[in-house]
DNA sequence: CTTATTTAGTTATCATGATAATCAAATAAG
DNA sequence: CTTATTTGATTATCATGATAACTAAATAAG
């Protein structure tokens, strides 16, 4: 989250990068207003999943599911490798999937330690549901920002 | 938070996107590409600001109080309305910079509800010391991603 | 003036992120 | 084979974000 409703100037910026030497100012100045879109994005967004009770990480978990080309199951081990967060945290929203419905589990035939979560019809239904406004809530913010 | 490692494929934004008519493929997916860097970029600094026990909205405080141009203190109120934060994380977040003698706060001689918050001594110190590296390591984060 | 509304700050509670530590099964090493 | 290490999943605990509801003081309205 990037908090800061106006950026530094770019003086201040200045005062640290060019005159330190250790790196370019325009650049640096180009980060920041990344940051700063990408947090008010992500609030728009937050937002947007809420109208369905679900969250940008359970979005990405029926994602990562459903756009897998050779089967349609994962291990909550190879969820992790494709979403960047940690375990209990993937563990917990799992489960929250699993108790809405959007998600069954499978003993994994190939080791007992894991399981198989799939996709149900009702996961598949809101995935559906919810993608074109996904796309459409970026588009949207894209053309109207400055 | 953006999770996911491998962005949606043109393909699959396309789908949504340009064939619902709601706007623009390359948009979105620069869309999509600016929030993962810009979580990328957030975990990087968030691992920089631990280096301190700093964090970015503690040092986004110290910044906005700083950075006044008339005055070295600012209401809570006022911080609110330079920060995108909820009040309560605000105050919480201030308090915690209070006891660890970055921030001093003095009552308000216009309001009796309210009280002025000024850095110390420890506090500008802290910001000298942490801005450098900052900068940095947002230039360096720009220099080496793809 | 008195009452109503707004504003500043605070408290309680919840949601969602992380790390550390643990258990059991699978795999590698000796 | 037996022991050591790695891997998959889980639990406990903490950090940090939010909203809702509240108090008290300031300000506006009648």
């Amino acid at each position: 989250m990037f908090f800061l409703r106006e950026l530094p100037t770019r003086m201040m910026i200045d005062r640290y990068v060019s005159a330190s030497g250790v790196g370019d100012t325009d650049t640096v100045a180009q980060a920041l207003s990344m940051m700063r879109e990408a947090s008010q994005l992500g609030r728009i967004l937050d937002a947007y999943f809420s109208n369905y009770n679900l969250s940008q990480l359970k979005f990405h978990i029926l994602i990562v599911i459903d756009r897998e080309p050779n089967t349609d199951s994962l291990r909550q081990s190879e969820i992790n490798q494709r979403l960047d967060v940690s375990k209990p945290v993937l563990h917990r929203t799992v489960a929250s999937l699993l108790d809405e419905g959007f998600l069954v589990r499978n003993d994994d035939t190939q080791d007992s330690r894991a399981h198989r979560l799939a996709l149900t019809d009702a996961g598949k239904t809101m995935l559906a549901a919810i993608l074109p406004g996904y796309f459409e809530t970026i588009s949207d913010y894209m053309e109207k920002k400055p």
